[in-house]
DNA sequence: TATGAATGAGGTTTCATTCAT
DNA sequence: CATGAATGAAACCTCATTCAT
């Protein structure tokens, strides 16, 4: 077996370190995730977790970032999918809403994990560093935004900016909270899942829909 | 069982110590707060917190549970108050609602680091313990129901138990986020709280005047 | 109700404490037993313990010192008391010697765990104050004594102090064994308590009429 | 399960940490002694010990696991070796007996400190667990049995498993309390080591050359 | 690069002892 | 005398981080 180059090699470490936080931040806070735990579910040594990063917090940085650069990806990408031009050629705002309301909630049920991990390490941050988290709002208002002027006739409120922001509020707050909360409190299992994000869809319509 | 302290002083020293995590609630999880560091705000040495309970997450538990009560105690005040007159004799359902929602976040701002901890505190529980917080819900539910009732014409959704629980859970999830949230990702400090509380309350107009 | 004289009352108090750790160390090492413990047992407070000794260790050496007198007394009482007259006379040696055994087993299984305190207390003392638990050994062996010369035709062996010393030095360490040892080590479980007696008394009859 | 270390280093580590706790349960209970310390006569650092062992009470069952296993090796060899052919060879029951009564003092004089471990380790565990300690009995009765054949004709009892086994069973009483006692109450500093271990060899043969 | 043994600071908890009441 | 709240040293244990191999 011919060894893999050094800089591959060590491409291929990284991401398996990353990997594992990853699947681990699903079933746990990051504060309770060991670094033998993380080394462990890679298959690596914990101490290489060093040469690849300052240190534990630096690591979760690391993922964050790389998570950042993916939503971005993926923003972009859907701007220009097919799931936009379904957005747009849906029956009309409300069918619409719905429509966006169910792909954010999948959007938001894998990354979950993730944005919880970046709320709790915000806290330790400085104001300079969070910018970036807020571009990712800003990206996502852009995206909802066109879809809205498609129906503008319907809309009661201004179609500006802080309307779509609004909007991307409400789904995010919604979802984080349904979604990290224990299962014994959550509302799609009490009401099912589709009949949750129908109601969900339903506030941000009549939302849209009544005048300021 | 927890110890019933039975001297005035330990009962001081009880209170002291819940006041004191309380306030470290505040700004930092449970979990990352040390007992010694609770003991040093509450200005007494940190074996005493082992003679008022079994051990660190016993005392968090007494915490909750104080809160429950004051908090049960607190809707009971409410739904007998002049608050709920106010919420009744307002001009309508979308007056009644921006009452509501004020009242909805002064309160969870004042409650928003205790709300996390029971979130928190409840991941390690069995199903069983949880049911005393259900009931606060359906509380919540009980308070709202009756202003909902009083504008029963405006309403084009049914005035049933779900539409109260969407209610109470939204609010509940928008709140939370926006007030455990660190302050420069902030809605309210974006726009302005009170604007903030009116579009939230549009949020909630919408959906009950909007028909299913 | 009238109050005691205050010596009376201290007096008691300090009986209650002796009684309560005396209780305690039936069932349990003086290092496990706590303070608190101890108090709860007698009644009384956590702090009255140090009204009437220095600290812990030194309240179970009048615990300790209180039993030497006691002893002390006992074998004193022995010494003219019927016992001694049926040891004298028994059928003869053997019989004597089974009695003698079946005495000890009986005066140790009460006293196995001050015995065992003693023990375990003397690790932390000077020389200078095992005198005095020396002395003891040398009362038992004043008991055994007058009764071996009863029996002096039966001896194969010089009726010396020696000899008398290596007889309660014999019945005290397997005694002392066998009642602290757990149950399912006990040979006295294994084979019945009076089977078990009886060999002991045999090894003591062995030895006392087998030429040296 | 305790981890099997692989590396060399681990194992010689683990194998200092054996001895430190091995050397001071020579002065010192178990119960007695810290971690800290342990670790300080080991020459490495405390939370070193929690690599190697689950807690503190795990390490100790490793060193009386190993313990185990050496006596027992300990034994079979006996079994087989010059000793025993010296023990059959002697001039008769009494100087066989005061041959195993030297050789079961040296024995047990470098094994009470364990044994004395064991003791107190046992009064925590479960009835099974015992098993594995009742065996060694069994075995030391195995290893007399044989001898005690070779010179039935001078034996006055019959030569069964109950003699055997108070045999053993006062060996050990004897020499454990003897070697754990502090020495200013042992009969060996008293009469001299040679002495004592020839008076208890006689109660050894009084004990089996008199007729029940 | 990679390993995992080793470190040591820091966390929770216990308990003998003191002291205000 | 008596109480029990309060103290603080010391115990066990965890885990991020370092470093010899």
């Amino acid at each position: 077996m011919r060894r893999q180059p050094k800089q591959v090699r060590a491409q291929i470490t990284r991401q398996r370190l990353m990997n594992a936080l990853d699947s681990l931040l699903k079933e746990r806070d990051f504060d309770l995730i060991s670094v033998v735990e993380i080394a462990k579910e890679a298959g690596v040594s914990s101490g290489l977790l060093y040469s690849h990063f300052k240190n534990k917090a630096d690591f979760l940085d690391a993922l964050l970032e790389d998570y950042q650069a993916r939503i971005v990806a993926r923003l972009e990408t859907v701007e220009q999918s097919d799931l936009m031009a379904e957005f747009k050629a849906a029956g009309g705002l409300r069918e619409a809403l719905r429509e966006i309301a169910a792909f954010a909630y999948q959007q938001l049920s894998e990354d979950a994990h993730i944005l919880r991990a970046i709320a709790h390490s915000l806290k330790s941050r400085s104001a300079l560093e969070r910018e970036d988290w807020q571009d990712i709002r800003l990206r996502a208002y852009d995206t909802i935004a066109p879809v809205l002027t498609v129906y503008e006739t319907e809309l009661a409120r201004p179609n500006d900016e802080t309307t779509a922001q609004m909007l991307v509020y409400f789904f995010n707050s919604i979802y984080l909270e349904e979604l990290y909360r224990d299962p014994f409190q959550s509302m799609a299992d009490d009401i099912g899942k589709d009949r949750f994000i129908s109601e969900i869809a339903d506030f941000a319509y009549g939302y849209l829909t009544t005048p300021r």
